[in-house]
Parts: structure tokens; sequence; C-alpha cells
DNA sequence: CACTATATTCAACAACTGTTGAATTTACAA
DNA sequence: TTGTAAATTCAACAGTTGTTGAATATAGTG
């Protein structure tokens, strides 16, 4: 029985289980037949409809980079022809961690914890996110040279890194912050993650980039 | 050939490839026989000397896990009575940036990677880190609550978490920052990493934590 | 030298991997 | 109903996986 009892399309079963799996093993760490058991569909048909395994792994990663790489777009385009202050930009690099609560769906949450797995990685990194998300960043970087004007590339480059860092570990939703906390916090509670990241990574941004 | 001819103890060609191999795919992306072939042996040695593949990958991470602990207690015993300053504390959490600079050897940048990996996969985190890392990460937020007293615990932890992913993603080396930068900056470039990842961090728990 | 423990190799196992072609079922339009 | 394309299953392939037991080599000791 799928978890979303709603849910009887084959095809995109096979999608939201490969989401979830790849995104708590990583590519290597699941085999195809391991997807098709999870999803009660047979080992052929996820060749069928998704053919080899590494464009199956595109595509799981493509659904909703599209959508979200579009999301931040339309965010910046809102505050169009105004000098976008430097916690606007945070807010729209941060969106990420917006996009899940909104719908509330188990979905989303586990295609960040793979956003974050393909961040992190050396390999995945250099093939799956230049081609969906680098316009948009070097947007975000545009505008962070702008609300910091007498910061030098280099610098910024690096607290970009930084804010990065700290988004795609949230992301990840390793369950440590809940074990170091003793339960206090939980990694799936972006709400409060996104609250007390902004400021955060904007105090860092003012002082390591001046004014 | 081996890539340091120092090295002519097979055991330790082992757990040199396999570090950096495993950091470099993962745990799941490489197999034994890929790490024998690239240590030039026999793909049973591997099992004699270390059992089984997880044992190996074990092996591989307490390796420098523990020097790393080590060294970390004796920075925090050096202030021994002393109250820390919130920028001290910060310092001895970014330790692992020193120590691959300190002996430049590319074991320990590729040991680094395998860090990341490690801190950021949600099954690897709860059965490694907690086990030799722990201890000293409850000493350093300890020690946040006492620089920082106006701050609840909440807050305390989920600012460690931002840290420690600003951290994990440098440690990963994904060469992402050189891409984005047009090779201004550099994943390897562990010194500026560590001088302006300081400050950032603590302008960050400043603003956040009170005070 | 002989003895012994350690180190290393060889050959093989059963299980699992991704992938495919043909057969079968289903959905749907004419 | 018949015809047709899409969806799904079945069975099988060649290669790779982790692991092991026996055989051989090496190093060090008496």
């Amino acid at each position: 029985m799928p978890k979303n009892p709603n849910e009887t399309n084959k095809k995109d079963r096979i999608l939201d289980v490969a989401e979830e799996l790849f995104a708590l093993h990583g590519y290597d760490g699941v085999s195809i037949r391991q997807i098709a058991s999870a999803a009660e569909v047979d080992v052929a048909l996820a060749n069928y409809h998704f053919g080899k395994k590494l464009d199956l792994f595109r595509a799981v990663f493509d659904r909703r980079a599209q959508l979200l790489s579009d999301t931040r777009r339309e965010v910046l385009q809102s505050y169009e022809g105004k000098t976008l202050s430097l916690e606007q930009i945070i807010e729209a690099f941060l969106l990420p961690l917006k996009m899940a609560q909104k719908t509330g769906d188990a979905g989303w949450r586990h295609y960040l914890s793979l956003l974050a797995y393909v961040m992190t990685s050396p390999v995945w990194n250099k093939e799956l996110l230049a081609k969906v998300f680098d316009k948009r960043v070097n947007e975000l970087i545009d505008g962070l040279k702008i609300a910091l004007p007498k910061a030098d590339d280099e610098k910024i480059h690096w607290c970009y890194q930084y804010m990065s860092g700290a988004l795609a570990l949230t992301l990840a939703q390793t369950g440590r912050i809940d074990r170091l906390s003793n339960n206090q916090c939980h990694s799936t509670d972006f709400d409060t993650a996104y609250e007390l990241m902004v400021p955060f990574l904007a105090a860092g941004f003012r002082d390591v980039c001046g004014q």
C-alpha cells in the first residue's frame, strides 16, 4: 500500500519512492529493485518510464528543481527595479525552506534532503546544480555586491558559501540537532530554522563584507 | 605506483586509498575491488586486515577522528579556568580547517571531505559522529551558553547548526566556489576560509543570541 | 638451518546489480 | 467490436558485489 493512498499512478509512485530513498542513502546506496519493490511495481517499469538509473535520478532531481528555481525568479522579480536589501536576498536564497512548509507534504521534505545531498557531493554538485540553479545564484550574488558595495568579490563568495552550507545542513535533516538538544529542537522545524537563519546570516555578511 | 612513494606498507595504503575514494563517492559508491585495485593490492587483503567493508569504513573514519577530537580537547584545556570568548569557541570548532593545512598532505584533505560526507548524511551521522565527537561538542555548546548568557538553548542549538553547516560545506571541497567565482576563490584554500568564517559566525551568534 | 606467526594471493561462492527483448495486459479510439 | 498504442509483466543476460577458505609467500625467532 503506497503511503499516499491517492497516488495510484505508478509512474509518479516510482518518482516519489526514488526521491525518498535517494535522499536517505544516496545514488549508489539504492538499487532499482529496492525502488520498484517499495513502489510495488515491476523492476522493468522504472526502466520503461525513465530509462537508465542515472536518468531516473536526474528525473527525480529535475522534477522540483525547476519549480524551485522558477519560484525564486518570481520572488526576485517582485522587487523589480528596486534595490534589494541584504535580508531580501537572503530570504530569496532560503526559499527552499519555505517551499516544504507551504504544502506540508513529505515529498518536499524528502526532496530537500536530496538537494542537500547534491549540494555537498563533489561529483553531483558539478553535474546537477549548474544546469538549473546557477543563473538564479549569479543574480543573487550580483544582488549581494550591490547591497554590500564595499566588499570585494572574494569575501562575498566565501560568505555565500557559508550561507549555502548553513542551508544545506538544515535541508539534510540529519536529526543531529534533535539529539544534541535533547529533543528541544527538531530537524524538520523549517519555520524556526528560517526565522533564526536570516538574521544570523545577515549579521555575518555585514560584519565580514563591511557596512 | 602509490601516490606517496614512501608508502610501502600495504595496510596503510589501503586506508589511504579508501579514505580518498569514500570521500569522493561515498560508502556505497566504492567497491572493495576498486579500493584494492587503486592500492595495488589483492582484494582479499583488505578483508584480512580490516574485516568487513563496514569495518574498513569505520577504520578509515576513526583513524583521524580520535586525533581531531583529542586536539580539540587540548585547545580547550589550554584555556583552563578562564572563561572562553565566543571567538575562541568558534576557533576550537573550526579546528579541522587548521589540521589539514598544518601537515599540508593530501590525506587530511581527503579525510575532511569524508567528514563532511558523514556530517551531512542522515544515516552515518547518527552512527559515527556520536561516538567520537559528541563529548567535545557538548563542551563547546556549554561554552557558548556561558559566552552568550542571555540566549536560550534553542537559539544556541540552531546557531550551532548553522556553524556546523558552514564548516561542513567547506570541508566537502565541492569545487563550487571555484566555479561561481570564476576561479577567484579555491575550495582547498582553508586559510582564507578560516579567517573569514570566524568573524562571520561570531557576528551571527551575537546578533541572534543577544548581547 | 628449521619453526612459526604474519602477510599475501588465488580461486571460487552465492547474491545482487543494471538492463533488455519479448510477451502480456490495459486503455482507448474508430 | 476491432485495432492500436501505451503500460506493465516475465524471464533472463552478463557483470559486479562482498566474503571466504585454502594455498602460498614473507619475515622474524630459536
